[in-house]
DNA sequence: AATGGAGGCAACCGCGAGCTG
DNA sequence: GCAGCTCGCGGTTGCCTCCAT
């Protein structure tokens, strides 16, 4: 398959958005709706890639975008989300209305991965550092999968807030997970883990296939599994 | 007041999935 | 079934701001 050539190639403008541009985008949008991205760029006059123009309007011009400091619930949300999801950074955000999910994965990195990890600090001598992003991808695939496990090496987490009134403990294993998200297994299913859904090891869709598990018991049961493997 | 490092955030890149002809 | 295209996602980068010295 040949990849289609991405903006620079045609001089397109790249780098932060102005005033101006943003209100072009919007306007048209708001006129003729987004329709084909790729094209958007020239029928509304801007020099950007239609990719550029989906981002900066998914992520920041679209109206019902929330901006401002996450609440302590939503913070609470994505740290349960992420250690039941993984860097699922979209299906997190499916359950913050409002906010992208590349916000979340800005919060994420800023805020609470170094909350949650304050031993595990990434590495900071060479933040610049290239890394081969392939090469990266397969090493980071357990992280990716089960970060919390990996992370702590126990099935539990605290959630350390600013003034330690809220701090949790959780059990993934006993706690009822629908306790604290009661509609989150229909995305948990319907989105994520329906048929074939994430099958990188080559095994997840085939088990969560199984019709025989409740979802409680399959997740525990993935949790259980992760968690050995975290110890091998 | 100058400067250098660290942190935060907006934006880009590359890949895979899904759709269509 | 295949090729080409678009879209969406997650990882990464680069710039800007803030703060300590």
């Amino acid at each position: 398959m040949v990849r289609a050539p991405c903006c620079e190639a045609m001089g397109l403008k790249k780098g932060p958005w102005t005033p101006e541009e943003d209100s072009i985008l919007v306007s048209y949008i708001q006129t003729h709706g987004h329709g084909n991205w790729r094209a958007l760029p020239k029928k509304a006059g801007l020099l950007r890639c239609g990719k550029s123009c989906r981002l900066r309007w998914t992520n920041y011009l679209r109206p019902d975008v929330k901006r401002g400091d996450f609440s302590k619930e939503e913070e609470e949300t994505i740290i349960y989300m992420h250690a039941m999801l993984g860097n699922r950074w979209s299906a997190i955000a499916a359950k913050l209305p409002g906010r992208t999910d590349n916000e979340i994965k800005n919060f994420w990195h800023t805020h609470l991965k170094k909350r949650l990890n304050p031993n595990q600090d990434i590495k900071k001598s060479n933040p610049r550092e290239k890394v081969n992003p392939k090469e990266h991808r397969e090493n980071t695939f357990e992280e990716q999968n089960s970060p919390l496990l990996i992370q702590n090496e126990s099935p539990f987490f605290e959630i350390k807030t600013e003034n330690n009134t809220a701090d949790m403990k959780h059990s993934f294993i006993n706690d009822s997970f629908e306790e604290y998200f009661p509609e989150f297994d229909e995305i948990l299913w319907s989105e994520e883990f329906a048929v074939g859904g994430e099958e990188e090891d080559g095994s997840m869709g085939q088990s969560f296939g199984q019709p025989s598990l409740r979802n409680e018991d399959a997740i525990t049961f993935w949790l259980k599994l992760l968690a050995e493997s975290g110890n091998l």
